[in-house]
DNA sequence: TTGAAAGCGCTACCAA
DNA sequence: TTGGTAGCGCTTTCAA
């Protein structure tokens, strides 16, 4: 068995008490016990058992609450159900936590969302923000009342939360670029497709992309369009500028759309001679990686995005533990056809 | 607070004994109480706190230790912070951890660290295997004394070992053949490198590789040659054929000995004009991908193959959870020099 | 400044 | 078939 503070207790001539707070520093021992105390730990080695600490801790029973955004889409549905098996763990450490879905982008039903999760007296919240102004002064808010929030898969950066959970969608772009310059040495004609002009997420991807093929002599990039995240808007542009540049080469998509450039690309009967680079490994997105319509996916570890938020705020309320980066990026991953099973 | 056994007692008008042998089923509870215990549970949805269970069941006590082969590489040091990272969190649980490591793949070693932490008091083990059948034996043995073994990043398929954590060399090496399709579409020379020739994971790789590539019209492969993980070899190997082919467009190296092979290139100045694809994201890769000697590094998650076989032995022997499947594949990751940074 | 004791939720043992 | 009790390792009162 390892060393118990029991034992140190004995080896020192004192309780157990004195022991946890000389060790903890929590004063109200005499400097020599103290020290004495400490050498003694020190010397057995002596670490403070993790479950006996969580099962005193647990006491104070925290509530936590996580809301998520465009609940509906394929990859908040991975971010969720990341969430919920997080939140399946926590309760069996005895934490209550509620899982909150709101449809679509809507500062509004986040903020009624957060008012009813701390009314119900939670201790801390996970939020897949917006950096709009009412929501940054709402994390402030909870911050001032001593409710930690981790952000998670979109940041608020402009606000006191603890931390974000997410992708670094401009190194992304930068990862995609790279991808097109390897499969495209000898240059080509290249089509930037993006979601949503004002979407932070896509500006990004698409930013990180162009800064890094700028500059490369034989690429030659399209002005990028934005598609709204709809197939057939993205089937329009891609037919359109296929007709008008049969050399086309690749599309990069930024955004959902990624169907629609898929069928353009089929109804041209260019399939195979167009690459095409989309987002998030989610059930569409593998098939048309296996069917050869998608060349590569990048994807972000949706399922950690909705799952580490959770464990971090659980850390911080019974621990005190500070996230070690405020920025806590999740891995970028390269998906082909080869490497986007199931299995994990 | 999450609702306790001790409720569920007084609701049952019973002692929490009672419910404890009810809702687990131990026997000594006559039906009805069962029943009504059970039923009460249910309704409460009672999840039995995993912190209380756990720290009942550490009294037991048990100690745990692991085996890394060929701790002398990049790649086994990685493997083996992930299981000192593990050991640090499961001795933070009260388990005692020992991790042993053997220079170079030595199954006499093996066996000796086995026999040592058996007599130690190992309770179960996590090996850096290999597929003899002397191996094979003793983890059979170990099996029969109930003492459950993990194998990790080398598997011994034939061994009635719990469960393999490690790289699908075989899809590995479909994904690198998958890469170099989307890299060289308009056909090219493709010259595969491995290791040791009855190395089964550079054989699986390589293997992989071959069938993915095979009938695939423009793309010529020339005779697969042993470079047995070394620079020098593998730098002769590659200059020997630049020289003869100078239409050489890419090289494929399942094993070490990537650095001679870009040496080569840049000696015979083709580099750029020959891609190179290797494995495992070390520290000397990272700086390979930067400069663009390496176009594609395929990663296997070495840290998680180090910690997770260790969680795994832990749960197995505290809970007797069995591991969800018998080949626990860690995920390929494609590597570029935009996601290859420090963060995680 | 220190110690004794209670209690977190659970399981195990011994008596009844 | 049941209940009572002890105890896992730790923290936190409350007394002394």
């Amino acid at each position: 068995m390892a060393v118990t503070s029991q034992q140190i207790a004995e080896l020192a001539g004192v309780s157990r008490g004195t022991v946890d707070r000389a060790l903890h520093n929590r004063g109200r021992v005499s400097p020599e016990v103290a020290e004495r105390i400490r050498r003694i730990a020190e010397e057995l080695g002596y670490r403070p058992n993790a479950i006996g600490q969580a099962l005193v801790r647990a006491k104070q029973n925290f509530r936590l609450g996580a809301i998520l955004q465009s609940a509906e889409t394929p990859t908040m549905q991975d971010v969720a159900a990341g969430a919920r098996q997080a939140a399946a763990e926590l309760r069996g450490s005895g934490m209550e936590v509620e899982l909150r879905e709101v449809q679509g982008r809507d500062s509004l039903q986040v903020l009624r969302q957060i008012d009813e999760l701390v009314a119900w007296g939670a201790g801390g919240l996970a939020i897949a923000s917006n950096n709009t102004a009412d929501l940054v002064r709402r994390i402030d808010q909870l911050h001032e009342q001593g409710v930690p929030v981790v952000t998670f898969n979109t940041d608020a950066p402009d606000s006191r939360r603890l931390c974000f959970v997410g992708m670094d969608n401009y190194r992304a772009g930068q990862t995609a670029a790279g991808l097109i310059r390897q499969m495209l040495p000898g240059g080509g004609l290249v089509l930037p497709i993006a979601g949503h002009v004002n979407n932070g997420a896509h500006y990004s991807r698409l930013q990180g992309f162009l800064d890094t093929l700028n500059g490369v002599d034989d690429l030659r990039l399209l002005p990028f369009q934005p598609c709204f995240d709809r197939d057939d808007y993205a089937h329009e542009i891609t037919q359109h500028i296929l007709r008008e540049n049969p050399s086309l080469a690749c599309v990069y998509i930024t955004s959902n759309g990624q169907r629609g450039v898929c069928r353009a690309i089929e109804d041209e009967r260019r399939k195979g001679r167009v690459r095409v680079v989309a987002y998030d490994l989610n059930a569409p997105n593998r098939k048309l990686l296996q069917s050869g319509d998608l060349s590569f996916v990048l994807d972000q570890e949706a399922r950690e995005q909705g799952a580490r938020p959770l464990h971090i705020l659980y850390e911080y309320l019974l621990s005190g533990k500070v996230p070690e980066r405020e920025l806590l990026y999740t891995d970028i991953l390269i998906r082909t056809k080869y490497n986007s099973g199931d299995a994990g």
